[in-house]
DNA sequence: ATTATCTATAGATCTATAGATAATGC
DNA sequence: ATTATCTATAGATCTATAGATAATGC
């Protein structure tokens, strides 16, 4: 869906180019304004495409809007995987998560922003962010390392306190967005189960190098 | 604002009952589809209002829903007050606030889902349910029961785990709410700074009879 | 021949306001 | 006399579709 679709011929990827402008210009108004009632002639303009075409790949803005989220979250969760490889203990993998994503604040705006405004209603479906935190959430329980609690409201929780750090640094930009990602994230393996004086040190291992990474993208 | 109006005379009164009775409409719109995009005229009409009294109490639809929002959450600060009276101990009244909460989501329906759409903007604004969890958190920091941290950090957390509990109910109905809650309010307490064995206990203490409280209201 | 995009447009809303109506203040 | 509500409506969108245009498949 976000790859150049490796598929066949000329039709195809002329297709795929629509589409994924228009989920582009989607995710840009989310960000910008979150206000979805954007006229579908707004969106197609932004998007760069005639207004008709929208309906040969969309019911719906709400159908739109959706894909638009789903999207976000999949290059989000490409992103941890690209930073985070390496990291073993699900402790650390978890608390590196959440810092990492307060970095994205600033790294990645538009898809923090697409989080923040949308993220609640898909912390339960299977998206590339949630999809990636159930995974450390089980490795970790497996484990041992976090205490034994229904996976689902493992991910609630941290579901939860990642989207309201989200908020917070919009709420409140006065306060050091890396110094309450730590707490958040000190807090957060507390929360899991992990005794505080091992989750005071998890918290504050340093991070992978972040700026020598690949581009942003895009 | 939700109070009959302590005023004067019965213009103001009249006044008072169309302003509420386009809020309410607002309300159960958010409820029930959270679709904003209601027109104007639905929206009036659903409030038994002329449509043109619209514009006597607000200049947009946003400021309308925002408004209904700040109204919810003041009934939902205002069930706290009523229902956890008499509780001292910071963690307890967390705990028992979190487990109230999810009752709501049986008792309250409205309420619940008007927190779950439009709450996380509200974390950090000043509402019934914000400043009622704030007051909570600052007596616990003080009084040590809390690990230190800045209580705008602790808020975000309180009040993410919150949102992500009531979106849990309906992600996943098949769960035991009250079971669900328990869990969540242990883990709460234990990232508010709580040892671990005391959190387990303080989650389980028994809540106040909520039935033989006062009637929902209206 | 097939398929996607684009332009133009009909019909259906929707918003904001003007002006009439009804109720209260003084 | 004042104030709020209500009804009616003009003007401005906005959606969905029909039909023309352009590009590729075979």
């Amino acid at each position: 869906m976000p790859s150049p679709a490796p598929s066949s011929n000329r039709f195809e990827r002329r297709r795929a180019v629509t589409r994924r402008a228009l989920i582009r210009a989607a995710r840009q108004i989310l960000a910008e304004s979150g206000d979805t009632s954007a006229s579908i002639q707004a969106i197609a303009e932004r998007a760069d495409v005639g207004f008709g075409s929208f309906y040969n790949h969309f019911d719906s803005k709400t159908e739109l809007f959706e894909a638009a989220v789903v999207d976000a979250l999949e290059e989000f969760g490409q992103n941890f995987d690209q930073h985070l490889t390496g990291i073993d203990d699900p402790a650390e993998l978890v608390a590196s998560g959440f810092r990492l994503s307060a970095r994205m604040a600033d790294s990645h705006p538009e898809l923090m922003q697409v989080l923040r405004r949308r993220g609640l209603g898909h912390i339960h479906s299977d998206n590339g962010l949630a999809r990636r935190a159930l995974r450390d959430l089980q490795a970790g329980l497996e484990a041992g390392r976090f205490t034994p609690v229904d996976p689902a409201v493992a991910l609630s929780a941290l579901g939860g306190t990642l989207l309201s750090l989200a908020e917070l640094r919009f709420a409140r930009p006065d306060l050091d967005g890396d110094q309450a990602a730590i707490d958040l994230a000190e807090m957060v393996l507390r929360m899991l189960g992990v005794p505080p004086s091992e989750a005071h040190e998890v918290a504050r291992r340093p991070l992978p190098d972040t700026a020598a990474q690949a581009a942003p993208s895009r």
